[in-house]
DNA sequence: TTGTAGGCGTTATCAT
DNA sequence: ATGATAACGCCTACAA
């Protein structure tokens, strides 16, 4: 039951105070050559008439609005939430705020959406892709700094965010040798992943360094699902190639791995280790035993895509593709063998 | 690299077309009395400046943002996502925005971020909870109105939305009794969450509509988890509790179900059907087979916020808890025995 | 220390 | 049909 009365202005906390708005201006804005006896009466009369400085206002005024735009297609919020998250943080969340656009993967609506946020001015943009992969730029010349993560932009002039997954590769193959492996499948999805590919290569590096090459000798490919987990597994048991360690491009791939290794009577870790990718914690805590996993921090992703925009406010935005680290959360699923 | 040029105000496009800011907004906005020569003219400045209106100066005079808040606990955008297509699909995308605050269920989080909302003039909020439960009231006597979404106010005179428990219970029941079923158990969460009591009662009078009682005579309540899916259906199977159908409170619970069932040698839908609730499509599609569910219709729920909302603009908002219904979504879990 | 005045970009009203 | 002008709520010179 909304009090359905127009909100307190400036004006009537100085009609109340018996100031003029400018003072009362000041006098809440904590500006100098205000008395303290006169900043306090202004400051009881906001607080009783539950005065709310009108931000729209002050925005006309300042050329800022203290929102940013976050572009989305990501119909589950998986990555946007958490990206949200961490740009919330970075900006403060009293300071800026966040105007969520999903574009359902359609380029029509992105446009559309692109436009409304450009309208309501806000002072920068973020560019959540759907997949891992380049997309198209939103364009260059726009009135606003842009920072898209996750999805590089395909256009090298724009900054781009995203998970460093060559080193991702490594740290998996790494944390996998230091708990006593050494027979390591790796079986991953959609191969035209850019994603996939750069983790394979990452992991394909580090199992040479350490002298090693892949159980099976090559990198499956396949899907991003827990039935391509489980199929490729079974090949890999039919074909009697000795494994102690598998490497999945996806939690939802291991799954799929662990599924398929305890219906061939195999015990995870004991037998073989099992090492996820994503670390969704709907997997990762409700598979037995947890399942380790890496994470792609994508509170971070937020949080540095917030400090560029940030910096991009005054000086000028950076361009090119900035890889961001991604760090293991060991489980049970890989504890030493 | 972006164009740290001054958008263009009316005012330029007035000038560059030879008209005063009046007649241009006019021409641009549609409005009469304008003749079709100067609409044209000012068109085409408006173009070639790229003008785009400032929503801001607009909304100050309108007294009206065009924004609204989703004020959520979702962490993981779950819920949040859905809610707000709805919401979005129902205002117009371009016309009404949305500003999205997780307050990560830290009510002084959650008190900062209303703040904000309210000092941005949003036109109306939806707060969305994280579990289906009576929530603590943002509070009455706010200058906007306000739609509960999914978790209930505890405050009767807010408007909340909320999925039509029992009925969920009921629709559950009816589909498993339209494939041939008789013996339905029913696994599901934690026994605190009024939610799960809603879907348990409305099973059972479905069940005794139809002469039936639920297998083993008992609800099973115990966690929201796959690991108590799992046990609990090891249970019924150990109790030799004759079953042929068991509807699960979530998908979580359901391929717990299913696995337990797999790895007792029974076959899904064969011998036992299993049904799911959330049509969470992560587990309902990659479970095999393919799982039945019941989808609470999230983006419904937003979408009705939204209306709600609208009709509270011009005239009153209601009040009390409006039950929307869920859709039962079925697949190859449940086919006929 | 305080108040007056101008302007941020738009729209609406009222002359012309 | 067009244009001048006054809001909308706020801030920031500058004047008093």
């Amino acid at each position: 039951m909304p009090a359905e009365q127009r909100p307190a202005t400036l004006h009537d906390v100085a009609r109340l105070s018996g100031v003029s708005v400018a003072t009362a201006s000041k006098a809440l804005n904590g500006r100098e050559h205000v008395s303290a006896a006169t900043r306090e009466a202004v400051r009881k009369a906001a607080e009783m008439l539950a005065y709310s400085p009108n931000t729209l206002a002050r925005g006309l005024v300042a050329g800022r609005t203290g929102m940013i735009g976050l572009l989305t297609s990501d119909l589950e919020g998986r990555l946007s939430i958490p990206i949200l998250m961490g740009a919330e943080d970075a900006f403060g969340a009293d300071r800026t705020s966040v105007l969520l656009c999903d574009a359902r993967g359609d380029a029509i609506r992105e446009g559309h959406h692109l436009r409304t946020l450009l309208s309501r001015r806000v002072d920068g943009l973020i560019v959540v892709g759907a997949r891992p992969d380049p997309r198209p730029s939103i364009g260059r010349d726009l009135p606003v700094p842009v920072v898209y993560a996750y999805a590089p932009s395909a256009d090298p002039d724009d900054l781009s965010l995203v998970s460093d997954n060559v080193a991702a590769g490594r740290l998996g193959i790494r944390h996998l040798v230091e708990v006593g492996r050494r027979r390591i499948a790796h079986i991953t999805g959609d191969p035209s992943y850019g994603a996939a590919q750069d983790r394979a290569r990452g992991a394909r590096d580090e199992l040479a360094e350490h002298g090693l090459r892949l159980a099976g000798d090559r990198v499956l490919f396949g899907a991003w699902s827990e039935a391509w987990g489980r199929s490729a597994t079974r090949m890999l048991l039919t074909q009697r190639t000795a494994v102690d360690a598998i490497f999945a491009g996806s939690d939802q791939i291991a799954r799929g791995v662990i599924d398929a290794l305890h219906g061939a009577g195999l015990e995870v870790p004991g037998d073989v280790a099992v090492l996820g990718f994503d670390n969704w914690e709907i997997f990762t805590t409700s598979s037995t035993p947890p399942l380790s996993s890496i994470d792609m921090n994508l509170e971070t992703l937020g949080r540095v895509a917030a400090e560029r925009l940030l910096a991009a406010f005054d000086g000028r935005l950076g361009s090119g593709v900035e890889q961001l680290p991604c760090r293991l959360i060991p489980r049970e699923s890989t504890t030493a063998a």
